[in-house]
RNA sequence: GGGCGUGUACCCAAGUGGCCAACGGGGGCAGACUGUAAAUCUGCUGGCAUUGCCUUCGUAGGUUCGAAUCCUACCGCGCCCA
């Protein structure tokens, strides 16, 4: 009862470009070479990925769910480098260690991911195990002989670059999408990969590979046209927001994949605050809720936009995914008991419970007594404000609110205020929350 | 190497001797309205303090009672010439 790939990519709106779609649909569903490998590349730019990677994440999972077998590739190899693909300037390089150790640190992602959609974590390789093996001059002779610098200067990623007097390209990232495609044939050669998957940024790197595999088996069987090996690529579209903002911001920043820089009760509350215009399209891409339940879900969504059924389903199907149901379900009860507003009437267990999803700090218990502590200072320290300037400012505006009361610019905080003798719950604006502990 | 330009707060972009902590737009934050949405409206967006003070306009000096604004050197970037 597995899915049929290309079709759940379709009508999940995964897919973008194909190279060719007619071969791959029937390269997919060959009978006699039932199980194919498909691979997605990651840069190691940093220990964790964004909200952006999930994307062809995803679709490795649903390659997985088609009965085939997924491969992550690590760039760490490709990440000594740069990919020029979107960027408008030369990046700076990483040292090796940096690579090696947000290598190590992202694979947690894909073991998580994989785990919370019950598949199999799949092989997961890292490019530095043979791109760091190439000698330069063999690379020069072996690779660099199929790739026509003509050809090179007309992909996007490196034209851009060339138009852009203010930036320039320098001539390691334009090497960049030799050494990717250089992947794309090592994997083809040593695993019998036939298939790479990438966000829309990637198809002129992804097209490189394959037109490498073609060319260095032209190389090595002249004359013969049977039996040439012939490899797929595929992209993911860009995903969008549909009131043109860059998706996977907010005001704090990305959205990472990792609970220490995101964590799971901001995971959950990005998803719920998606726009109605959104949810739809994100139920598809990034939940694996069926198609019918997910049409259900948007009927429901039509027929009454503020009930957010759908946003709460996105909400904790995405988080339970990445987090496991477990965190899924803590971050829903924290969101649903966050904004009741009835913070002080919690019982203490559940308080805990619910604010440990939110920042928090500790202060001695003595300062409370007597005059007590300033709100305008405390905003500071907690850091929901930037300065006490700002902090005046969210306090006459009303924004700030103890235990769920509202509070103004001059009011002190006093034992008096304490949840069950040692808590005290801060929240600025909507959404900012901050736990404090007296003791 | 030579000539001419240019460098302003998160981004874009005014300002060309005092009225400048610096117009305007974007973005962001907050408030109202709502559904923890969108759209809209309002306020804020260098720091500290009760009038006020302090640090900012590429960097370092200088001229002046007084400079983001004038001068010099340096650095970055762009265009043109070699």
């Amino acid at each position: 009862m597995s899915i049929n790939f290309l079709d759940e990519l379709r009508w999940r709106g995964l897919l973008h470009q194909c190279t060719d779609e007619q071969g791959l649909t029937s390269h997919l569903a060959d009978p006699v070479a039932a199980r194919r490998r498909a691979y997605a590349g990651f840069d190691p730019t940093a220990n964790s990925l964004t909200i952006g990677n999930l994307v062809p994440i995803m679709c490795l999972a649903h390659f997985a769910r088609a009965g085939h077998e997924p491969v992550v590739v690590m760039g760490g190899g490709t990440g000594l480098i740069g990919d020029p693909s979107g960027k408008t300037a030369e990046r700076t390089l990483m040292t090796a260690e940096t690579v090696a150790g947000n290598v190590a640190s992202q694979r947690r992602i894909f073991e998580a991911v994989f785990r919370g959609a019950g598949l199999t974590v799949p092989t997961i390789v890292n490019n530095a195990d043979w791109l760091c093996k190439l000698s330069y001059l063999d690379a020069l002779r072996d690779i660099g002989k199929h790739f026509s610098v003509n050809m090179m200067i007309q992909k996007e990623s490196v034209k851009a670059r060339l138009e852009n007097r203010e930036h320039g390209i320098s001539y390691t990232e334009f090497s960049y999408m030799i050494l990717q495609a250089y992947d794309f044939a090592y994997l083809f050669r040593d695993r019998a990969v036939t298939v790479q998957l990438g966000g829309s940024d990637q198809w002129g790197n992804i097209v490189a590979g394959a037109d490498l595999i073609r060319r260095e088996h032209a190389a090595a069987h002249p004359g013969e046209d049977s039996g040439a090996p012939h490899c797929f690529g595929l992209t993911n579209p860009l995903v969008t927001k549909a009131d043109g903002g860059k998706f996977g911001k907010t005001e704090s920043g990305a959205i990472w994949l990792t609970a220490e820089r995101t964590s799971p009760y901001a995971y959950y509350q990005f998803w719920l605050n998606a726009a109605d215009a959104d949810v739809v399209k994100f139920l598809k891409l990034f939940t694996l809720l069926p198609q019918a339940e997910v049409e259900s879900l948007a009927a429901a969504h039509a027929a009454n936009p503020g009930a957010r059924e759908a946003h709460r389903a996105l909400a904790h199907h995405a988080t339970a995914l990445l987090h496991g149901e477990h965190e899924a379900a803590n971050a829903a009860n924290a969101a649903t008991a966050l904004f009741s507003g009835e913070v002080a009437a919690l019982p203490k267990a559940l308080l805990q419970e619910v604010l440990a999803e939110v920042p928090s700090s500790d202060h001695p218990r003595a300062s409370l007594d007597a005059e007590g502590v300033a709100l305008v200072e405390l905003l500071v320290e907690t850091g929901l404000a930037k300065s006490k300037r700002e902090s005046r400012e969210f306090l006459a505006n009303g924004s700030v609110s103890v235990n769920g009361r509202k509070v103004g610019p001059d009011d002190r905080l006093t034992s008096a205020d304490l949840l069950h003798a040692e808590l005290i719950a801060l929240r600025r604006g909507k959404k900012a929350w901050h736990l404090t502990r007296w003791a």
